[in-house]
RNA sequence: GAUCUGGUAGCUCAGUAGGUAGAGCAACGGCCUUUUAAGCCGUGGGCCCUGGGUUCAAGUCCCAGCCAGAUCACCA
């Protein structure tokens, strides 16, 4: 192993040695008392009333401009980057000047730790810095960290770019490119966003099981596992809706989680196998209420983490100012394709997707032929927030018939920026209906679905005891925060997306 | 899973017709010596992703594999 360091990883094994030689503690327990951060002296110091006369600041050298007796360095810490100035007699006690001579100067490597104390200035330069009077190392790095560095023709050096690079050693990433922790940190505010929408109605956050003997509340292949002491097959969850309906039966009025679902599915930079959604469900209401919650939710996401309604998100500006448009899901293949379908049976549906070139086999039935010619026919041009609502009752086998409609369920998505974002319906509360449902799920999966859903009889229970009439609710929370931070790949709103193993 | 593109120094990238491996930044040494240096001079650093093949000779051409990205398919 040692062989394989590189010429720099040996020279800082050798200051290291050579701190340890001179009698400091390269890694020292104890707390380093911090009192501002660079961006509180930024926005608040004043070079006329000389106030921050007394700091300590902490976080990773990353830049030194040695000179003589006095040099000149930058700290990073969490908040950004400030000036060091470091004179030799300021941190050096008489006559012993090895604090500046060798372990400032020599020992000290680019992305050490250190913690500063002394007092803020404005240089001749005009650049606000800290003139340091002590100076101690909390931490060696022993990599050299691909520090960015814009040279004086504007030329960026160094700037770690290469995705592969940059998902597997997200710690890099966010040292080196301030703007991935800007996302993240929306990331974060979007959640804190919803959790205060959603807690100011009055619902409660909750959590339900992630390891499932059975897996259901959407279409989609699951991850299997086995439990050793309980020797059965259990699966990673896919949805949380049918436990969160549960709760409805067990009478609360609201609940939501934050749940990540698994899916053993392909990955895209739409899809990650592990991905993040918030469920919500609602007592006493319907899809039509639940547009109105979600409009008014999203919006005040985007101005929470943006400050506005509107976003840029790649070529475009999307506006999540409400109301949004609201389509059904026939108006919006007739709008793109100009075909009306709304009367057609299998076999015309069929040959209206071979006339649009849309490829199909014998196991998709009605409704998977509609949802087939909207996925491919409408949905990547729905830029701005729309709803479509009634979708066809054969893909959708948890959520109500349409109070009028037949064959319709009452069911919506939002769609922005060409992706779903979230999908929502009047919960399906007949148990004789629902029942049903799953019988032809059972069907489509004999057909060769092997992503239909399997039989849920405590769920199916439950719902016989009774659940009220209910709105339920689902964002894709990695969608949203695409859209929200302007991200082209989920794999850049995941901290650690999944990779195939290195080497 | 399919197709295309890429993998060369710590990082970002060049590498011509197949002829001993290059730059910038980073590193090391020196200059400079007290509010700037984003500077100047010099030095070191490479399993050219892996394994085969063609050739007198392969970073370069061919085949296979690994990893990544993009597009497509399935899905949120």
């Amino acid at each position: 192993m040692i062989n394989m360091l590189s010429e720099q990883e040996i020279i800082r094994r050798e200051n290291l040695k050579k701190i340890e030689e001179a009698g400091i503690n390269p890694y020292p327990a104890d707390t380093y008392l911090v009192n501002t951060t660079a961006k509180e002296i930024f926005e608040n110091f004043n070079p006329e009333t000389k106030n921050y006369q007394d700091v300590a600041v902490a976080g990773r050298l990353m830049m030194k401009r040695i000179m003589g007796k006095a040099s000149f360095a930058e700290l990073q810490d969490s908040t950004g980057r400030i000036q060091l100035y470091i004179s030799r007699d300021d941190i050096c006690p008489e006559g012993n000047d090895m604090l500046y001579n060798d372990l400032f100067k020599k020992w000290m490597d680019l992305g050490d730790f250190i913690g500063v104390k002394g007092y803020v200035f404005v240089t001749k330069m005009g650049e606000t810095s800290i003139h340091v009077s002590e100076i101690k190392l909390l931490s060696k790095s022993l990599k050299p960290l691909p520090i960015v560095k814009v040279d004086a023709e504007g030329q960026v050096h160094d700037a770690v770019t290469d995705p592969d690079f940059r998902y597997r050693q997200r710690y890099v990433d966010l040292v080196v490119n301030p703007e991935v922790k800007d996302t993240f940190v929306k990331r974060t505010r979007m959640y804190n966003s919803i959790r205060e929408f959603l807690n100011g109605k009055g619902y409660l956050e909750v959590e339900t099981p992630i390891l499932q003997p059975l897996y259901g509340g959407a279409a989609a292949r699951p991850f299997k596992t086995h439990h050793n002491t309980l020797d059965m097959t259990l699966y990673l969850r896919i949805a949380n809706e049918l436990y969160l309906k549960r709760l409805i039966v067990g009478g609360f009025d609201g609940v939501y989680e934050f749940s990540k679902d698994f899916r053993n599915e392909g990955m895209s930079r739409f899809h990650n196998p592990e991905f993040t959604q918030i469920e919500l469900y609602v007592a006493y209401k319907d899809y039509n209420w639940m547009m109105d919650l979600v409009e008014e939710m999203v919006e005040k996401v985007a101005i929470d983490t943006n400050g506005s309604t509107k976003l840029q998100v790649g070529e475009h500006i999307i506006d999540f100012k409400r109301p949004w448009k609201r389509l059904t899901m026939f108006e919006a293949i007739l709008e793109y394709t100009g075909i009306d379908i709304s009367s057609m049976d299998e076999n015309e549906l069929r040959d209206v997707c071979r006339q649009l070139h849309i490829s199909v086999d014998l196991s998709m039935g009605k409704g998977k032929l509609i949802d087939e010619i909207f996925g491919e026919q409408c949905e990547h041009l729905l830029i701005q927030p729309t709803f479509i609502t009634d979708y066809p009752v054969e893909m959708s086998p948890l959520a109500k018939k349409h109070r009028s409609k037949p064959g319709i369920v009452e069911r919506f998505e939002a769609i922005c920026n060409g992706k779903e974002i979230c999908n929502a319906f009047s919960e399906l509360n007949d148990p004789i209906d629902q029942r049903e449902r799953f019988m032809s799920q059972l069907e489509l999966g004999k057909r060769g679905d092997d992503e239909a859903m399997v039989l849920d009889e405590d769920f199916l229970r439950s719902l016989e005891y009774g659940m009220p009439p209910t709105a339920g609710l689902g964002i894709g929370m990695d969608r949203l925060a695409m859209i929200i931070t302007n991200s082209p790949s989920i794999q850049d709103v995941i901290f650690f997306p999944q990779m195939k193993k290195e080497g």
